[in-house]
DNA sequence: CCTACCGATCGGTAGG
DNA sequence: CCTACCGATCGGTAGG
């Protein structure tokens, strides 16, 4: 999936510095935001002369456009992978990779990054949204109503019910930057999450 | 230059000048950023010289903390009223508050900014989360134990559950810039979210 | 001659 | 309060 048309052959040191750069970008952009990102110091932080990264990306915003058109993508194949599970393994299962996955120190700066700078970048903030977190509660929704024991009538709110019971706290935590839980608190409150969505959508006991 | 004396405070001027300047920077910080915001042009919208800003705040940053100490008091304020007001209404009518307040024009921008801004100036991203939305938690823990009707073992597991069911989803769609949910819809989502909450959390009926 | 790259520097802007 | 201006910084580019 190239982001830029390879517009000139495959050379093999543009293939290799291509990646360099946007990793070494993503990254910084990350650490300082985009107005916060120095293209002097993240050219030397790639080990690449600034002139190498206006030749390959054309600009700051064409590079900090591409770090996360990458990243976004990155984020779609988790949130995939995690679609893919819900056939595997249980609600239980779900729910640990789930919180695993969101508060990883690849996703919650990445949020950051995207919710900061939603008002310059509206299109990224909105494509990240539908292409992560959308793509996962809408699996949700078709998955939800085929498990056994649950009574499911609205799946769409019973996917955000999970998804928020799960992960809500900690990632809202999360996003200020206060304390990370460790894992084994994160998989507690997971798995409570899921005992509590349980009760609520379980198929017997409290009609309507 | 600057030969004003110390004895601020009480120049009626100033006062005045300190509170427009206040609330033009509210804006304007929201609205770019702290590096995205320009001096010149805050100044002008606020309709003082730049000169003036300088002289009552001093610097960028120190306007910055004023800006937002200020912004973290009045949602302190608004989690206060919230918390008073789970004595008098109950769940349903807590969720339908939480939910206005929180996905409010007032409350959603200040978020992003305060969450874009977390590597910068972690101290004011962590004092929001403590006095506005872990105050509300923090109330909701106490207060949930007294209800009728409820079982809860883990009042602050049960509190996150409550807060994240009712705002979870539009709150982190809003976070991104997708298109907010209408007043009708977001009652429907917040008072769904309180359903599940009382069946998860009912003390009768399905026992382990 | 071309592509990739570097040292050096310019035009424009921002905080102060 | 305004204009003017500084020291510094930064995105982007020309020469080699």
């Amino acid at each position: 999936m190239p982001v830029r048309p390879p517009a000139t052959g495959e050379d093999p040191r543009i293939v290799r510095s291509r990646a360099i750069i946007l990793a070494a970008a993503h990254d910084h952009f990350v650490a300082h935001g985009y107005l916060g990102a120095n293209i002097d110091a993240l050219a030397e932080e790639a080990g690449v002369s600034k002139r190498t990264v206006y030749n390959i990306y054309g600009g700051k915003e064409e590079l900090f456009r591409a770090v996360l058109d990458r990243a976004i993508g990155i984020a779609e194949e988790f949130s995939r992978e995690l679609a893919d599970a819900m056939a595997t393994v249980g609600l239980e299962g779900l729910a640990v990779r789930l919180v695993r996955v969101l508060l990883s120190d690849r996703v919650v700066p990445l949020r950051r990054l995207l919710i900061g700078e939603s008002r310059r970048f509206p299109e990224l903030a909105a494509a990240y949204y539908d292409r992560a977190p959308g793509l996962v509660m809408r699996t949700l929704a078709e998955h939800l109503p085929t498990l056994p024991g649950l009574r499911i009538d609205d799946p769409d709110t019973a996917a955000a019910h999970f998804a928020f019971l799960v992960v809500g706290a900690p990632l809202d935590r999360a996003m200020f930057g206060e304390q990370r839980l460790g894992d084994t608190e994160l998989e507690r409150a997971a798995l409570a999450g899921v005992a509590a969505f349980r009760r609520a959508y379980a198929a017997a006991g409290n009609g309507p």
